[in-house]
DNA sequence: CTGTGCTTTTCATTTACATAAAATGCACTA
DNA sequence: TAGTGCATTTTATGTAAATGAAAAGCACAG
């Protein structure tokens, strides 16, 4: 078992991109539902559960196996073989170079290294790639809504979230979806789906009052996410979920680049916030619910505006 | 000049969807903006409104030429050749294979002969068309937020509004979202947006006194939808503005299906409503549009939401 | 009856090359 | 000075064969 421990770059080469997403996918399954060393892990259930075949499962637990997480179990089958309470996805799983080309791309432009017009015949020699994954990148930036075809020739960058005035639609366009949704007559706080998300705010929060900081900054964008889509999604209403979530890919865009790392206060805030709301959701008060919301979203934005000084 | 009026099918051979698209909107163009015959017509300035190189302008311009709208300036140069005010686009211009196969498309899925989960190797033989083609209408369709591509293989179709409750929580959507556009404290009526709309619709409201049909169900579908984004696109909010955009995609995948054919008076109706919400806008009475709009959404709801009957 | 491990089949992506289309530049004209 | 017409360059698209990955099937163990 070589060095036990975090080995990243081995055997990078060999995996795709599914199964990398998924290795961290199940990973993230395990920690969450704290399963004990020593469970048996299925692959049919994992299958299942993530839409796909078993195949890339199978991969990705072997990528897992590699990094000691997993070990054979008797004669056949898989079994957890460390506690991974504390383990970061990212430090233990090889990233994918398309993902990595991905935030590269994504802060070149934050960053004004690239025009807000590129052709594809020009970030081919940039990113020392072919063509085939410059249209992936771009493919997947066009389905977030971060560049468009133009007619003709060439793409363009969205104006994307840089300047205040994005920031300042985005909120805006937030709070009437979000509070839309709590005011949905469909709306029903469906417990299966708030209670993970309460236990994650409430296992950060417990981590900050300990005085640690947070594994990575990731983790917070992710529950913080899974509270707002959670919420949109007890609507009952399809497109106020689906719209939510969209906003969410948008800001990840954002994050990524550097920005807004949240000083440890300021997050334990809005943990907070995020329960008050969830409180009040459960408790039936919607009203209450959705001033806290507005309120909540338009503290953030106060928050993460001044960033850039025009 | 062969015979002078409508043979649409020659040379559709040789024509780029963007040129055959170009076409349209310059025809279009020509007829709004209600220029007389023998009026010049300038390539560079064409290419500026599009954001087009010269040459795709130049041979759409050729394909007007083919149908008679347009002939030789003296020398050089073209000039508008008749009236076109009485033309509807889609009787003289060809039609792009692309474009059908869309429409061929979106009305298999409505109807249900498509399966939600899709194959681009099942799609390949059924429409007879390259892997290539096949790609290129997948990613239109995704970019419209039609169909979602699978982790592993395959594509999956939006639940689009197939039932009562999408209809209705489509609806509900729209309510938000576009009485949020008008609420938004950056709305700006501008007239420039504004004013191809009104005309549109003052068009088709004359057209139907004159106890005429529409030439095609289309038509109205697009006005109506400019309408819709128009006033959305006056919040100066970009993500209220898609979000509209987004609904009127998914609105033209379930017409497309050939329901939903309005009878002549309802459609005055609605056509009569958007335009007293215009006047309410461009008067600055931003509540009284916002209630206008509010009765006119959830009237259009009642009115297509029947239709099935569970 | 479910899960595993392996094999086979289906499907998608990649690569390289050929072709089509759009953008651009320039000489010339009104 | 802006516009046309044509030539050139750049860019993107289409095609076909090869490779790689995921899905589906099957025999067997618990």
């Amino acid at each position: 078992m070589d060095q036990d421990t975090i080995d990243q770059p081995i055997l990078a080469g060999t995996a795709s991109p599914l199964q990398i997403d998924l290795a961290r996918r199940i990973l993230e399954r395990i920690r969450d539902s704290g399963w004990a060393v020593g469970t048996r892990i299925s692959v049919p259930d994992l299958a299942r559960t993530f839409g796909v075949s078993r195949s890339p499962v199978s991969a990705a637990l072997e990528l897992l196996v590699a990094q000691g997480i997993l070990n054979a179990f008797e004669t056949r089958g898989l079994q957890l073989a460390r506690d991974v309470a504390e383990l970061a996805p990212e430090d233990v799983l090889p990233s994918s170079p398309l993902e990595d080309l991905y935030r590269r791309m994504m802060k070149d432009r934050s960053q004004g290294e690239l025009p807000q017009d590129v052709s594809e015949a020009e970030l081919m020699p940039r990113y020392q790639v072919s063509r085939g994954v410059i249209r992936k990148l771009l493919l997947r930036f066009a389905a977030e809504g971060l560049v468009q075809r133009l007619p003709g020739h060439g793409w363009r960058f969205a104006e994307s979230l840089v300047g205040d005035d994005a920031y300042r639609e985005s909120y805006e366009f937030r709070i009437a979806v979000e509070c839309a949704a709590l005011r949905s007559p469909m709306f029903r706080a469906d417990p299966q789906l708030l209670a993970p998300v309460r236990r994650a705010h409430e296992r950060i929060l417990s981590t900050l009052l300990d005085g640690k900081t947070l594994a990575s900054g990731d983790e917070w964008f992710r529950v913080n996410a899974s509270f707002h889509e959670g919420l949109a999604a007890c609507s009952g209403n399809r497109f106020l979920a689906d719209a939510v979530r969209q906003q969410n890919n948008l800001r990840r865009l954002q994050e990524s680049a550097g920005f807004e790392q949240l000083p440890g206060e300021r997050l334990e805030q809005s943990c907070r916030e995020h329960l008050a709301i969830l409180d009040a959701v459960e408790a039936g008060e919607i009203e209450w619910a959705e001033a806290l919301l507005r309120q909540h979203l338009r503290q953030a934005s106060e928050f993460a505006s001044p960033q850039r000084s025009p």
